[in-house]
RNA sequence: GUUCCCGUGGCGAAAUAGGAUAUCGCAAUCGCCUCCUAAGCGAUAGGCUGUGGGUUCGAUUCCCGCCGGGAACGCCA
């Protein structure tokens, strides 16, 4: 890959070291301004000149060669101009060179980075609430993999709660286990509801579930039995959504399996002496950062929320020994992350740092927020199944005789929702629309993978041509240029999308370089008379479809070769 | 009340760790399939980037105030 920016630099004459020019050295605005430029105005003070004054006399200064063909000074800008048709080889042969993985480096190796994401309840319903941190979880889970990483994705399931005490009591004064194995978590969510309903008039029940809750800690076999039965029903169907998500876990090892492993980090906290008696719970008080107090052993000497998150967050270092845990939770949880953390590093854990929540934003509904209790939830699986649907009709209208037609519209449906919750800023509200989620045009997953099936219908019609090279020249307009230099930018991408653990880079650019094919598309015939012409394009075509294809699995949507 | 987040054309968003004329999609109107998939492409219309200051050669981006929306703030997770 040629280094036009080091190149610029290691030319350019200004009282500056190389570092700092290339630093500063851009890629342009538009593409009529040239390739790279050199924005002169910090330039300024230093040489005690006008910035347009500056960038004319380096401009005259600046000796062109193969590589930069032109240099022009515009507005205290030192525009550079490369040689466009080098470039344009340079980004293609990369990523034909990469086979299907460019973007791929090795930036990662020999480091863990722990994923926690999805961490589902047992017992609730898998809800498009659920989507955000699916999908983003399994979509780093996939990036940091493509940079070297060893990724070990945990889903931390919410097993463990008195609310199990109440299942328990709801299931045997309700509830059968034939009906729960056939109508799964609706059943279990029905019984959990009805308990609440019935709490108010009858006192008893809340202490029956307090009862039953103790049992399941002693290890009592039947309410240890129950437990079982109801995490076994949950996971099955929870399991189900995951493999059309393609969504996987190396862990799932929940709230419950870090029950037996508080005792210990407790200790080590009040040894440190961290830990203050306060209304009779025991806490660690963050006073002095500006945070309420972290809650850790409740009054009647039970643990809480943060003190297992502690150990967990404990034990993955010593087992994983991570460069780095993610937690990809939602935002409201912000507050509960800073004081953990926190906790840990006042705990002495020098590796607190790199603890890392990567929050996101909240999904309501049109009529307001979802509630589990109220029954008022969009489930995911009917939201998936719907895209689905409606996947297959448009095909059935527009490719009725398309292959695998069901395994398509199942990729396509399935893309479209994933994409949902990756294409903004992870940080940004969303509220629930069927209207959106369905909508397969304009920047959408469907979109991607049309544009993608577009390129593979290209490359497999294209008839063979033996014995001629290509003419590069064909490559050299406004269309082929674009689009290029956007497919060069996508390893940048790749470790920016890492880096601000945000998978939105990356599907943002791929809407880029989708939109910018098929402008080429509709500009320049492949398939054409001049087989010179039609081989050179042909490569592009390739370059696009290899790098929208690793693009989407980055994201985890599949990419049919036809559609 | 305190702390945190968000505020960009009717709607949803982008703007590479301040840079050139604020970009894209949806919806709207009008065009384009004897020609590589029209889930596409083009055109028109739509903006004082919530607001008032400040820093800077330059602010959507950074700082302060205000307004509007959201979230969290002790025995749930």
């Amino acid at each position: 890959m040629i280094d036009y920016k080091q190149i610029i630099a290691d030319k350019l004459s200004a009282p500056l070291d190389k570092a700092e020019l290339s630093a500063l050295i851009t890629e342009t605005a538009d593409d009529s301004f040239g390739d790279y430029a050199f924005p002169c105005f910090k330039l300024a003070r230093v040489m005690r000149k006008s910035p347009v004054q500056i960038a004319e006399e380096l401009a005259a200064k600046f000796v062109t060669d193969d590589h930069i063909v032109k240099v022009q000074a515009v507005n205290g800008y030192l525009n550079f101009f490369v040689n466009r048709l080098e470039l344009t080889w340079d980004i293609i042969s990369d990523v034909i060179a990469a086979r299907g993985r460019y973007g791929d480096s090795d930036m990662g190796k020999g480091k863990t980075v722990c994923i926690d994401y999805s961490s589902v309840n047992i017992c609730k319903s898998f809800h498009i609430g659920h989507l955000s941190t699916t999908a983003i979880g399994s979509a780093l889970y996939k990036i940091y993999s493509a940079l070297g990483y060893n990724v070990v994705g945990i889903n931390h399931l919410g097993d463990y709660g008195t609310q199990f005490g109440k299942m328990i009591v709801a299931f045997k004064l309700w509830g059968d286990q034939a009906t729960a194995e056939k109508e799964g978590v609706k059943e279990l969510q029905r019984l959990y509801v009805k308990f609440h309903q019935e709490e108010p008039n009858h006192p008893e029940l809340t202490e029956q579930a307090r009862e039953w809750f103790a049992r399941i800690e002693r290890g009592d076999p039947e309410a240890q039995q129950l437990f079982e039965f109801f995490k076994r029903v949950t996971l099955q169907e929870v399991k189900t959504i995951y493999d059309r998500l393609h969504v996987r876990f190396d862990s799932w090892n929940g709230e419950s399996f870090f029950n037996d492993k508080m005792a210990e980090p407790l200790q080590m906290l009040r040894d440190k002496g961290l830990i203050t008696e306060s209304q009779g719970a025991q806490v660690v008080e963050l006073g002095d950062y500006g945070m309420p107090p972290c809650l850790l052993v409740k009054s009647d000497g039970s643990s809480l929320y943060a003190t297992r998150d502690i150990a967990a967050a404990i034990w993955r270092k010593q087992h994983y020994n991570f460069d780095k845990c993610l937690y990809v939770v939602a935002y409201q949880q912000n507050l509960h992350f800073k004081q953990f953390f926190k906790v840990l590093e006042l705990a002495g854990c020098d590796w607190a740092k790199d603890l890392v929540h990567v929050a996101y934003g909240m999904v309501s509904l049109e009529d307001g927020a979802m509630s589990t209790r109220k029954g008022n939830v969009v489930l995911l699986k009917d939201v998936i199944d719907k895209a689905v649907s409606k996947a297959n009709d448009i095909i059935a209208d527009k490719n009725p005789d398309l292959d695998n037609r069901s395994d398509v519209a199942e990729q396509v449906g399935v893309g479209a929702v994933l994409f949902s919750a990756l294409e903004n800023s992870r940080i940004k509200d969303i509220v629930f629309s069927y209207d959106r989620i369905l909508n397969f045009d304009g920047e959408t997953a469907p979109y991607l993978q049309y544009t993608y099936a577009r390129c593979n219908s290209i490359l497999q019609k294209a008839p063979r041509t033996e014995g001629v090279s290509g003419d590069y020249r064909a490559l050299d307009n406004a269309e082929t240029l674009r689009l290029v230099k956007l497919i060069g930018s996508f390893p940048q991408a790749v470790r920016d999308a890492a880096l601000k653990y945000e998978p939105s880079v990356i599907s943002a650019l791929l809407i880029d370089i989708a939109q910018a094919f098929n402008r080429f598309y509709i500009a320049h015939r492949v398939i054409c008379d001049n087989p010179a012409h039609q081989i050179a394009r042909l490569q592009v075509v390739d370059a696009t479809a290899s790098v929208l294809k690793r693009g989407l699995q980055l994201l985890g949507i599949g990419a049919p070769p036809q559609m």
